[in-house]
DNA sequence: CCTCTATGCCTTGCAGTTCTAGGTATGGAA
DNA sequence: TTCCATACCTAGAACTGCAAGGCATAGAGG
């Protein structure tokens, strides 16, 4: 699926400082990560990334350092800073904002996709109590 | 809350395609129903607005007929097309997409959120089931 | 030893977009 | 008469993003 450019441009910071928050990594990890964690539909390129991490660097979210690789190659390690972790929270707070006024604005009728997870216990040879959670996401 | 401004991008044509899917409007009252369904906290401006509604017409995706209100007033109404309607479904699978890989990345640890609603029925005088349906935000 | 692929990093320029700041007009209330 | 809310529109200065390029090297395979 290809993707609009604003909406790749939105998540590309929450998207990196959130990789960062979880562990110290450097660019073409990150390319690779977001790729995994999107299930190969969020596409990269380096020269997206680059300047992304400059720019994020330059306003101190995250900070650099050189290092070597296990397998001798130069790479540098980008890691979350303080301010970075505020940042993440605040985009974090704005995407719930968006997301709720499009989820209300969606909430018109018919299920257009339901997502879930169901878990059953059993709480005696014959009964059974079954949950699911849920998101529903409809089409106007 | 000051959302960024990639954030507002992409999430404006989304927007207008889905209120003007609900029914036909016009730019002014676009404004308003996007602060409602926001709680305020999406503030367009009329000029953020009427350029992007003459590029989704000049794409085909709305049309416009001028008319007049019953205050007198002359107004643009928009209605939403077939092709923007198909826009539109494509715009929801992109969110879904994008929201899912966030939601992925957030779920490392330490909940930050949690929106549901809880239900209970009772299946008899000593048994009842409770049922909880949530979304869950956590930080990383 | 040579070549190819994957890994790894970086920058520039110009085509394109975008929002700020301004303009126009009028119904109704004070 | 004035002011506010309603209602629409655009020019162009300012920004920006990304395609395309460049550089370097480890390791595999021949």
């Amino acid at each position: 699926m290809k993707l609009t450019k604003d909406l790749v441009a939105a998540s590309a910071a929450p998207l990196v400082l959130t990789i960062l928050a979880e562990s110290e990594s450097y660019g073409y990890a990150i390319v690779k990560r977001v790729d995994e964690l999107s299930d190969g539909e969020i596409a990269w390129t380096d020269g997206f990334l680059y300047p992304l991490l400059h720019r994020l660097e330059d306003s101190g979210q995250i900070a650099s350092r050189w290092g070597v690789a296990e397998t001798g190659r130069r790479r540098r390690y980008y890691a979350i800073t303080d301010s970075g972790r505020g940042e993440l929270a605040a985009h974090q707070a704005q995407w719930r904002t968006v997301v709720a006024t499009l989820r209300t604005a969606w909430a018109g009728s018919g299920a257009a996709l339901r997502v879930g997870v169901t878990s059953r216990i059993a709480v005696s040879s014959r009964i059974a109590v079954s949950s699911r959670v849920a998101a529903d996401w409809r089409l106007a």
